[in-house]
DNA sequence: CTGAAAGCGCTTACAG
DNA sequence: CTGAAAGCGCTTACAG
């Protein structure tokens, strides 16, 4: 049923070649055809198939984003919302893809978005077997790897300053008085997070006390996990004063522990989380958090593999995305 | 870079013919060069263009998935989980398309998703022009339409039992001995909501006051209008004694307002939601809804679509997706 | 059981 | 400024 380009060459009584022309815009042509073409076009309907064009050109304007969960993670309505209109702004679309927890599973993923030859991939882990990512980078790319730090060539890098937004957390609990300052880290192992990492950084140059480091491991990063974790804090650390929790969920888990426990959030202990996912702002008491830009981030990794596009040798430097302390209620 | 099927030809001695033989399963050959060809195909890693194929089939194993706003669709993910999974089950990826409230966009973004020849295209929509999904449907197909009623040829119809919904929740709220039954809702045009009728339609039943309708209609469907809503219908109504809502967020909000005008939830006044969003089981009170299986329905629409990728001349039956009272504590 | 030819709808040199 | 030929990587009849 569809309309092809000798349809509109022979209607407007020219070669297909003049049509390719008008359609790319590639100039080498008179006015008078220009328009004439251009009329049949538009009263056929005409639209050149990009999978033709594609088997040519080896571009298909289509790239892949694989996500570890799109159930489990808050974040990624507003990632995905930033990719799309990057991409979509650029004239490409997007495949999106979900990933198992399962190795397999991911390199099949990867190889489904390489048989549709898309031009470029952004993977954005919960979960990822970081050898797999580099195999599969060795003959297809670029590949943008979103918070996840890969350093591997064709791997272009975006990531989040979360070990400055840590010490945003403590700087500003530091500065209302606060000095026997928790944690709730969310994720093992603690010396691999950069939250733990930038907290520990800030304790220290406050010369707070970090030789009895107050830092509870949550199972999960998750309400219930936050809930446990808090009970478990004031239990053995009785006198803490002030908790920085890896991300808002555990925060509000925490701040629930602390109602049941009979201390007040912010007056008996202040609570500060982290992301500013949608209800921070609505849980009571508001959340005092370090915000993440979800929007922006996609919008980064987006641009960063056009960049890797335009220029297919190199791997550009990684990008970061700023993160800002968001004050409200709980701290 | 790639591999062709050319490249295999050569290198076991064969016709590209007969490689094409071996990788579509054909049969028609003999064990011994299907086993060499194989061992090719292993050595060398070759995987299939699907863009060339899909030149000669017409078909390219891919789909469309438009969603009026990822952002704030709160079901969005686990819908988007179903798409994925019956998608990838049946060797299919998919493109996901995000459409701004404005209908050229709408029509383009439809258009680009036909440039890049999907097998056909599912729409969740929030806002949606009908008028244009009923042109697009025309010359493209098929098209799959969540929890919007358009009767048109080519457009297959997965929907949400919300009337029953809506009755579930009132019938609840009778059985538990209450008689002054509100609703806030959230969506204009009231008569065109399916949980508005389920409503009237339910307390005609059971005989309650249907002339002197308590609604009151919130000015959106979100957690903040849901506030503003029951204020308006404390004062409104001040002996109601039940509140069933348009969706969750609106519960919540109102809950809020219950709260802070002195209202207990659920002993003065019991508030019921509808979705069952994540949060609504960690609010306070945990909220008593009617719950949708988002993700039952990303796969059912999915299958509808499979259905008529089939059966390509006859579009089928409408396919409703159940929905479930869930009781929790604030009625 | 195996292969040579034509063609899917375009673009890329190249010639005029 | 315009067009004929070849080819992108496959599959579809068809012949042997």
């Amino acid at each position: 049923v569809a309309v092809t380009m000798r349809d509109v060459a022979q209607q407007a009584g020219v070669s297909i070649k003049t049509v390719s022309r008008v359609v790319n815009d590639q100039g080498e042509i008179s006015e008078a055809t220009r328009e004439r073409v251009l009329a049949v076009i538009q009263d056929l309907g005409y639209r050149p198939s990009k999978v033709a064009r594609a088997l040519v050109t080896q571009k298909t304007d289509t790239i892949g984003l694989v996500v570890g969960d799109v159930t489990y993670n808050p974040f990624f309505p507003e990632v995905a919302r930033g990719v799309l209109d990057a991409a979509q702004t650029q004239g490409y679309n997007v495949f999106l893809c979900n990933i198992e927890e399962n190795q397999n599973h991911e390199l099949e993923v990867l190889h489904s978005l390489a048989d549709h030859a898309v031009d470029g991939i952004i993977i954005y882990p919960t979960h990822f077997s970081q050898d797999n990512l580099k195999t599969f980078a060795d003959h297809y790319r670029p590949l943008i790897s979103i918070n996840k730090c890969i350093d591997h060539p064709g791997i272009g890098l975006v990531m989040l300053q979360t070990c400055k937004g840590a010490k945003l957390a403590v700087d500003y609990l530091v500065s209302k008085g606060y000095a026997k300052i928790g944690m709730i880290a969310g994720v093992s192992p603690l010396n691999l997070i950069e939250r733990v990492r930038g907290f520990r950084e800030a304790m220290a140059m406050h010369r707070l006390n970090v030789a009895k480091e107050m830092i509870i491991q949550a199972a999960n990063p998750t309400y219930e996990a936050g809930y446990e974790a808090m009970q478990e804090m004031l239990a053995e650390y009785p006198d803490v004063e002030a908790v920085f929790t890896y991300n808002d969920l555990l925060a509000m888990g925490a701040i629930r522990a602390c109602r049941e426990a009979g201390r007040r959030v912010p007056d008996d202990i202040a609570i500060i989380g982290f992301d500013d996912i949608e209800w921070a702002a609505k849980t009571t008491p508001p959340l005092t958090t370090v915000r993440i830009d979800k929007y922006q981030l996609g919008q980064v990794a987006t641009q960063q593999l056009f960049k890797m596009l335009d220029n297919c040798e190199e791997t550009p430097p990684p990008v970061y995305v700023d993160v800002e302390l968001i004050v409200r209620e709980s701290a």
